[in-house]
DNA sequence: CTAATCCCTCTAGCGACTGGAGGTTCAAGG
DNA sequence: CCTTGAACCTCCAGTCGCTAGAGGGATTAG
């Protein structure tokens, strides 16, 4: 190969930070490079493009498992796209169930700081409505991860 | 106020679980309860309000320092109530800031489920996004969390 | 050759829980 | 009063995806 990487600099083409490059080997994600004498890793042009994989799908909020799922399925070029296919629209499914959450979240919020009087604790909106669920709408729940 | 809950009545009560209950109260979120004779938790009413602001502010998206916090500054009821109003606002930005990322995310998972021709791998759309960033408008990054 | 910067492994910690093992207590039915 | 079985107890480990630090070795520019 001509290209040849420090992990320095591979975390500088990606973004992703030194040590969390070395957890996705360690933890199987990312494949082991050969090492300079001295036991350094040296990465190469395909680990190059598999960090960029790992990367920006972590940026689309898919989880190691699924991306783990996803090269796997990448490498058997004359499989049916099915299997890859589900794993995205699952994901999107669980984007709008969060995006559906936090919208109800915002406008709890919205109403708590509205209402803010600026005087003291004991007329405060953001202590009552957290201390009395019925001073809201209430349609807020699980909208952590679940 | 003779109200006398065990764990399991208290986490009916408000859904939170009872492994989770212990360790709020491990944590010193939750006021440690009386005990029973044999040594089991025994709860009041006034524990329910507390667990019940914590679950509310939990779905909310507070973190557990955040409502420590509110925590104690409702017990200071002739306090200012700026810095819950600071609290709650800053809570309020930062699902803004959520909601901006996962829409950008939701956008590009649509494409890439739409593009989908149902083939094989090799010509799969969801691969092909995540292998190669530039084909994405790029805009989704750091949206993780909730 | 030296100094600066990088890199190595290993361990532990984060937030906010969740689950299991292995043992004890409680409340209801007989 | 006694038995049963559900609920409770403590302690420990694991989840997810990193992140940080200690205490050292390697590489590279001048």
């Amino acid at each position: 190969m001509m290209s040849d990487y420090s992990i320095g600099a591979l975390s500088r083409q990606t973004g992703v930070k030194v040590p969390t490059i070395r957890y996705y080997e360690s933890i199987g994600m990312l494949d082991a490079p050969d090492r300079s004498p001295g036991g350094q890793r040296r990465y190469d042009a395909q680990h190059l493009e598999q960090l960029r994989f790992i990367r920006h799908g972590r940026d689309l909020g898919f989880g190691l498992d699924d991306l783990r799922a996803l090269q796997g399925l990448s490498r058997q070029p004359d499989r049916s796209c099915d299997a890859a296919d589900r794993i995205a629209r699952q994901q999107l499914a669980d984007v709008e169930r969060r995006l559906a959450g936090l919208r109800a979240v915002r406008k709890e919020l919205k109403r708590m700081v509205a209402q803010c009087s600026h005087g003291v604790m004991d007329e405060c909106h953001v202590i009552q409505t957290l201390s009395d669920h019925g001073l809201c709408d209430g349609d807020h729940a699980a909208h952590n991860k679940g």
